[in-house]
DNA sequence: ATGAAAGCGCTAACAT
DNA sequence: ATGTTAGCGCTTTCAT
């Protein structure tokens, strides 16, 4: 692959001439350009990257962490965050970290020894002591899951308002014993949502029982399947249940369906996320939608008003209850 | 972020003797060792990848080119690939095409110009005359879709045989009337698994009914929504039907659900893929399991051997057909 | 065993 | 408007 300097030669000028066509960063005689964009086609010339990050010390490579793939939940956001990166000249780069801190630091590093400009970080299970090491050098925007001491700009939304809303539908409905199937409560999204679940309970003067309570350290289908079996077995069996996530909530509906019992007739579910595969189930799911591409280009917006230097600020973005078949009447 | 030459004024030594001791590439004293080390652990000093890749002319960065992130049928491959290069140095870039060509350009160009090693591709959507150009100068693997005048490696598995084995099972509990929910046949799987479809029927006497096969261009679940509506609006309705991929097979099945359709008993269904979903439909669904992680860590080795100038041959996988409940009897 | 120096491909400051 | 030159951070001959 030719380099600058062949190029340069072959259309007899100099190679910062031919980095001025490139980049048109300052004016150069259209006959010139002629001639440079003559011989770019004919060596079939293509800058090195390698060549230009160096020069100007950046990867324009943005960092996306993720607990893993296999979450439906990611992908929406992942879109946003693709589609506006690209437009502004950025590439993202999807880091599975598996929740595992040698992958974590494998990423961090890139970002250190400049292989990747910045991080959206939309894992929970993240090491925040050592990402806001980081973010004092480098720029990072949280998605999602955020720091509570807000010292890292987020893009999330009210997850206790969001909670909240949904255990006012399933009051509404007639419901008093209410299951709530949360994920570990380290994190702070899980911390929030259980919030809004209390507050609603103690509004409506509904006890809060303990049994009711359920953390899974297993977001997947088995979570929910598991987390389901085990409120069957309660001495007072509840009538409804709010899970944190679709995938739980789809494992929970799924443990009913072998039960044989019928949702929402016996049993009324609420999930969280709106996946694509909660509008497939049978019967459909409903669920707390949140604008996951808006987030994923705000986020994606955020990170690189950073990079460039701009100021940002942390933004809490509208969620919205969808009502499916899983809780009608 | 320090550099190497102040790492190596600090530990007194000269730059290339920091280089040795970061690579170890020739033996360095065990006392200037030492000192190196020292010096960086004080300045805190991380390599800078960009001037590493550009004197080495390298990135060690693949692109795997999926088109959309949406589809799961992706994760599990994607799993291995990640798997295996991290363990072999190498970082991947998830590339989501989105089956459009300036994006796919976008992706050519960053190997072209150094910014990335290789290409693992999933698209089946892909240029494969543009591919191919590429792949005169660069080393690439396909995975799944694959080049039938293999003049790139590849890995996959018997599509022909595979969808052969779903027809065999269905005849044999007693289907006649089989449709078969296919894929734009621009595809080649597509077109190996009606080569499959039609061979069974003609083992068994069967005859080909044109009305049964339905080609769709969406392969979400909307696709097979759609494709199951038109099939029971046939005069004669099938009483089975084979559905190129779980998510069209997942709509499909929703749709059996809303018209009242019991499954198994009034219409068998069977997908392919064997997404995680795939077993908490309501009923679950029977498929075909390709041995995905597998073959993520096939292409994944394929790539990084070509890329260290080794022999590489392409590689068909097994396949397991997953009997489950929408085909019980 | 270690150091000096060149160079990977590019851009930008400075000079003309 | 264009050319000259230095240098981004690293590795690797070639000397010593």
């Amino acid at each position: 692959m030719a380099n600058i300097h062949e190029v340069a030669k072959q259309a007899g000028v100099s190679s910062a001439t031919v980095s001025r066509v490139l980049n048109n960063t300052s004016s150069v005689t259209e006959k010139t350009r002629q001639k440079v964009e003559q011989a770019i086609k004919e060596l079939n010339y293509e800058p090195s990257m390698l060549g230009r990050n160096l020069r100007n010390s950046e990867s324009r490579l943005l960092l996306v962490l993720i607990p893993n793939f296999s979450n439906p939940y990611y992908t929406e956001i992942i879109n946003g965050i693709e589609d506006f990166s690209v437009e502004r000249g950025y590439n993202i780069l999807l880091c599975e970290t598996d929740s595992n801190p040698t992958r974590e630091n494998t990423f961090f590093n890139m970002v250190k020894n400049k292989l990747a400009d910045g991080i959206i970080s939309m894992d929970p299970t993240i090491n925040m002591a050592k990402l806001q090491e980081l973010a004092k050098k480098h720029s990072i925007v949280l998605c999602s899951e955020y720091d509570e001491l807000e010292r890292i700009p987020y893009v999330a939304i009210d997850n206790e308002a969001a909670a909240y809303k949904v255990m006012k539908h399933l009051i509404r409905l007639g419901h008093e014993n209410i299951a709530l199937i949360n994920s570990d409560e380290k994190f702070l999204y899980a911390r929030q949502r259980r919030k809004g679940y209390e507050r609603a309970l103690k509004e409506f003067d509904l006890p809060l029982r303990k049994e009711y309570i359920y953390n899974t350290n297993n977001l997947d289908f088995q979570g929910g399947a598991q987390a389901m079996r085990k409120l069957l077995q309660l001495d007072e069996i509840p009538t409804a249940a709010f899970a944190v996530s679709d995938t739980l909530a789809i494992g929970a509906l799924k443990e009913l369906n072998v039960k044989g019992m019928d949702v929402p007739d016996a049993f009324a579910l609420v999930g969280f996320d709106n996946i694509s595969f909660s509008n497939m189930t049978n019967p459909t799911l409903t669920t707390v939608a949140q604008p996951m591409y808006q987030m994923g280009i705000a986020a994606a917006n955020m990170l690189i008003d950073q990079l460039q230097g701009k100021p940002v600020d942390s933004v809490m973005l509208e969620h919205e209850l969808i009502i499916r078949e899983s809780t009608l009447n």
